[in-house]
DNA sequence: TCACTCTGAGTGAACGTTCACATCGTTTCG
DNA sequence: CGAAACGATGTGAACGTTCACTCAGAGTGA
């Protein structure tokens, strides 16, 4: 398959060695920058490799290291609003640090997604990040140990032994917008919540749930679900609505479906954020143009993103895989527009 | 640096063809589907394989084939509206292909983003596709030459020899756009142009101007400039009206800059659309909940991907790297909201 | 029966690096 | 002055595959 097109094969380190009229060892050391190297020798090589605009292979390098200075990064959903941002912010901190980034979407037919990360694998990457994916924890912990790198989830806390988990701090984001809801005189909360995934917005629920029963003592409040789509979230807002017409604040498990909830409540008369409240999450910058704009909640992706490359890196240092089940939680802002 | 963790090294082909009794050449024969191995020897190997859980060293077989089958996925702005739909097209059909895809941002501080491509080659791509690249076409076509693999460029109509592109067709948009300003009344357009990357947005540029020539007579039609950015859609937008309050219709570059348009014609005063329409590039879903929803030119952006990766494929396979500037152009579609 | 083809399998080399070790000349120090 | 240490370089092997050969045996046809 698919030869190397002829007349352009790159340099070898041997080519540099005959012109630099030395062993490809010391080619190898001037390259891998090793102090003992006499200075007009590591001129002399420099040169050489300049000049024939030789690279080193990568592959053959990571046969005898074991280490192809590459990470993976498996998500679920590349369209995701935050995809961008963290696959931003992994790749630009991977770079600094020499890193590669392959980047896979998980296929949920494929096993559940965990044949394309043991395909992964094939690889030979160094690490494994996992935005958030929708494997249960007991698949990514035995993904782990299988896998003998250090892997991270970006976006969900998990406590999975030897996996570094990056995760918002759900409760003070739930926390934060009741409050809000509250210093607004919203007494009555209802949840739209994403019921894709249930793995990785079971959290986010459970958040919401316990902050309204603590802060209003409303034990089970009202909940709608659609999938996270502006059409959807609209429905849903009606049905909340039309059950529970007492409800005067409406939080969205993301701005798409808030932004859907401000549709369904215009629908409906309401006035906001007179007669009810909504707040989203994520933080969208279109949630600005929102009518009226979107207050939400929003968490730094691109330093998240940071962090697990860190954290890799980090794991891959020590050479200690084993880090049991640390979370590392960040703490959210409320970006307060006018809906709430 | 690193070594891979002890006690999970990965099976080689040896271990595999030891359990099974066979060479590790027979064994390798089995992996890639070769026909000259007896049933009985082949069902062997693969029971071995799956109880090893074998899976064959990439790095090791990319060194002697030459092939990596992996893409590099260049783009410019990782948080651009169109990467995640560009991306996920790209992976999805790679991986259909048994290809992975190892995706870089281009940094335009490195020598304008050709170190970062020189670094991706070094890795042993089989191809490369440029989203969209600020890279000048002279540029672009070194790289092509120097990297002896074939090239595809996506969102520019760039006649680059050696080099694929796939764009949308920015004339039958330019005339879609400018059609729909006069079938509904409107006469006298202005461009709100984005200012970063001029390689990038000239092309819409100029069939932009050329559309509002040929159909209402208008050789240099008003433009106003900003980043894209809503704050500056705006103000552009602000601009261009008070120096031009004939303007009945405003195109922007794209949907952002057309929501500030949004903004600031509000805050003139102006109805939408009765006093003046606003189209804009992209089609992004939050256009609907603008106000007014917003009219606006959208393109597949993952049947684009699709085709990148597919050329890059055929390219591959035929072992032809020199097309002569193919251009593969995409007919986009206008989506006709409430703004125009 | 002999030469031929076909099938299934094995062997040595090669891919482009780096690692561990060996070599050799020069300096340092007791 | 001799041994030890050091500094600069070279050598052979190894990493895990696949490729181009080779080889043995079985089947085929004149």
């Amino acid at each position: 398959m698919a030869k190397r097109q002829k007349g352009t094969d790159r340099p070898t380190i041997i080519d540099v060695a005959d012109m630099a009229d030395v062993s490809r060892q010391t080619v190898s050391r001037v390259v891998l920058d090793h102090p003992r190297v006499a200075d007009a020798t590591r001129t002399r090589v420099k040169e050489a490799i300049d000049t024939l605009g030789y690279r080193p292979n990568r592959m053959a390098r990571a046969l005898v290291t074991k280490s192809t200075l590459t990470f993976g990064f498996a998500a679920v959903d590349m369209r995701d609003l935050h995809f961008g941002d963290t696959c931003a912010g992994m790749q630009v901190a991977a770079r600094e640090h020499g890193y590669y980034l392959v980047v896979t979407e998980l296929d949920f037919d494929d096993e559940g997604g965990i044949g394309t990360l043991e395909t992964l694998l094939t690889l030979g990457v160094d690490g494994v990040a996992l935005f958030p994916s929708f494997l249960s924890d007991a698949d990514i912990e035995t993904f782990a140990a299988a896998s003998g790198c250090p892997v991270v989830i970006i976006g969900r806390q998990s406590k999975i032994p030897n996996v570094v988990s990056i995760a918002m701090d759900e409760s003070s984001a739930a926390e934060m917008v009741v409050d809000r809801f509250l210093e607004i005189g919203k007494h009555h909360v209802g949840i739209l919540m994403n019921e894709m995934y249930p793995e990785i917005v079971h959290d986010r629920f459970v958040a919401l749930q316990q902050a309204v029963e603590d802060r209003t003592g409303v034990v089970k409040p009202p909940v709608a679900a659609g999938f996270p789509k502006i059409s959807e979230g609209r429905e849903a807002a009606m049905r909340l609505l039309e059950e529970h017409p007492h409800v005067d604040a409406l939080v969205g498990f993301n701005d798409t479906m808030a932004m859907g909830a401000l549709l369904a409540c215009r629908d409906l008369g309401l006035r906001i954020p007179q007669d009810i409240a909504v707040i989203g999450y994520d933080g969208i910058p279109f949630g600005s143009i929102a009518n009226p704009p979107l207050t939400s909640i929003v968490q730094d992706s691109i330093g998240m993103a940071d962090a697990a490359f860190r954290s890799l890196l980090s794991c891959l240092e020590k050479g200690t895989p084993a880090h049991e089940g640390e979370v590392d939680v960040w703490t959210p802002e409320l970006l307060i527009r006018e809906s709430a």
